[in-house]
DNA sequence: TCTTTGTTGATAATTATTATTGTTTAAATT
DNA sequence: AATTTAAACAATAATAATTATCAACAAAGA
């Protein structure tokens, strides 16, 4: 995390009509920093370390207003656990049933796939927001990295 | 709900190791009769009426195993609650961010088209289970159905 | 500076779900 | 048909995740 990132963090706080505040800037840059989805309690406990004075609630109610001002996104296991999203282009999500590990997966040619789709099958009486796909399953080895290619 | 029907259930149950109790078969007959992706709650409510003495920890405890089983399937809403779904052929879901309701959405075209790229963009260390496009959005008119043409 | 409004931490409350326990019941066995 | 037994039940307690409350504080504006 440079002063520039600190700085450019702080612009978005403000773009969004957010007051910058030490516990807003923790928690954006934590997330941000975090590519495993982390749970509210996760941030929290990563916060704690270095700024045991943040509180859980604190954590979730700034979550919250993030995503209210489209700052991030907020998704949620096949299990009901909310997770925390600072990606927030359209991608899609593998989820592991058995590590609980959200993988994010962009692919360009799928979206086009899935919204050409979608243009042809009309959905009438209904305006589309975003459209996910997830996959789930299981690693097979768990201590190994999910990999993409082809 | 016809004589048969129920015989059908029963078969059901008894395939899948099952006792057949009276609770089993009233919970699972309201949730194939519902097409509302219905919560626990929302089952239970329905049940009270003709059945007062049936608690809801019952209808929690079997629903849990009917998943167990793989009888019904278990889905959730972006905003975290779990629901439950006969249905256990896989289908997609358009979800109303206004009504919070859960529409099926089946297309053979679709699953192709995405088993097609799954096939090729090949995901290393993971065993899939299952893939379910997430859809969405707002009714138009929420007193009006969503209808798929095209 | 005074006032207003927004933010925070501490804590209480709520909601959804799961666990426990004594009792009852379905179905296997006699 | 009566007895046994393991599974299932209702009632209730417990837990986990999340949200609400509220007093204290900080920043922004008058």
């Amino acid at each position: 995390m440079t002063l520039k990132d600190l700085q450019y963090i702080k612009q978005k706080l403000a773009y969004h009509g957010l007051k910058v505040t030490h516990q807003r800037l923790v928690i954006y840059q934590v997330l941000q920093e975090t590519d495993t989805h982390p749970a509210a309690e996760g941030i929290y406990e990563k916060i704690k370390k270095r700024n045991p004075s943040i509180s859980l609630g604190t954590v979730y109610k700034t979550l919250e207003v993030f995503v209210k001002k489209g700052l991030i996104k907020k998704i949620n296991t096949s299990e009901g656990n909310m997770r925390y999203d600072a990606r927030i282009d359209n991608h899609n999500h593998i989820y592991c049933t058995n590590t609980k590990e959200i993988i994010d997966f962009k692919d360009l040619e799928l979206d086009m796939l899935v919204r050409a789709f979608l243009k042809r099958k009309k959905i009438g009486n209904f305006t589309l927001k975003e459209f996910r796909l997830h996959i789930s399953g299981e690693k097979i080895d768990p201590g190994k990295h999910i990999e993409i290619t082809g």
